[in-house]
DNA sequence: CCAAAATGGACAG
DNA sequence: TGTCCCTTTTGGT
């Protein structure tokens, strides 16, 4: 389930399993395996992520980029690992755990220049304290795309998914078709202010909860729900069921190849 | 057994 | 805008 708040994660897992000391590195699946090699022994430095991507540094300057895409995922355990099941690209062992990765979009060695031309496509990380949501208002303040298309550009806005997209633009009352430079100041910052927070909470607890407390299924006296996404949401994937805020059906479309979600009522077109 | 779907993105045209 | 690529899981035959 990769959106940003996952990545980060991530991130502080692999440092939390893996700093600071030499790894075991090796590709069971054999794609992997030239890069596996020059990583194997090495010390790892730092992990950190930008939007959906994470970045492995170990001494002498290697770097592994890995972006997990629509299916790729981690799992962990402690030492000694089994046998490999399924595709596995990376498998790193450290001193008590290890991590296997399976079907990532990427997992490569970068070098330097590569690593800065990937940073400089990306735009605003809600969950990086070096984020300049000023940036990102300069381009949807002036463009005739959706808000809902913008949001999923990660040259605009790194990090948000799906999921995060549809919830927000929910939760602030923001019609998905409105063009970016029909938004009001006022509205980008809420925008940005609720994906700080709601991916915050999403690092924290590693699921998509979006729902506030007075629209619980508990306080509104329904049925509790969790999707495989694993969290409470609005109208994340809630097509044709009604809003939990409202009672109107949840409706869906495809934009930009993507499935959009949201509430007619609660989210109005601009007339 | 096979097809479809899934929270992403690169690339072609 | 469409196509293709990562892989696993789920549901229908």
């Amino acid at each position: 389930m990769p959106e940003g708040h996952t990545i980060h994660r991530l991130a502080a897992e692999h440092l939390r399993m893996f700093g600071g000391r030499a790894l075991r590195a090796e590709s069971p699946q054999g794609r992997f395996a030239e890069g596996a090699r020059r990583l194997d022994g090495r010390v790892l430095t730092e992990a950190e992520a930008h939007g959906k991507h994470l970045l492995l540094r170990f001494e002498d300057e290697w770097l592994v980029h890995i972006h997990l895409g629509l299916y790729g995922t981690y799992t962990f355990g402690p030492v000694p690992a089994p046998e490999p099941r399924g595709l596995v690209r990376l498998r790193l062992t450290g001193v008590s755990e290890f991590a296997d990765l399976r079907g990532p979009a990427a997992c490569e060695l970068l070098e330097p220049g590569e690593v800065k031309v990937l940073l400089d496509r990306l735009g605003a990380d809600p969950l990086r304290a070096d984020a300049d949501p000023e940036r990102a208002w300069r381009r949807i303040g002036r463009s005739r795309t959706s808000i809902a298309a913008l949001l999923m550009d990660q040259s605009v806005v790194a990090g948000p998914g799906n999921v995060y997209r549809a919830e927000v633009l929910f939760r602030q009352g923001v019609d998905p078709g409105l063009p970016g430079r029909a938004l009001t100041r006022e509205q980008w910052s809420a925008i940005w202010a609720d994906l700080v927070g709601l991916m915050r909470v999403g690092v924290a607890t590693g699921r998509i909860d979006t729902v506030r407390p007075e629209h619980t299924p508990e306080a509104m006296g329904r049925p509790p729900r969790v999707d495989d996404h694993g969290g409470e949401v609005y109208v994340y994937r809630r097509a044709g069921l009604p809003c939990l805020v409202c009672g109107t059906e949840v409706r869906t479309e495809r934009l930009v190849g993507r499935n959009l979600f949201w509430c007619p009522a609660c989210q109005p077109a601009a007339r």
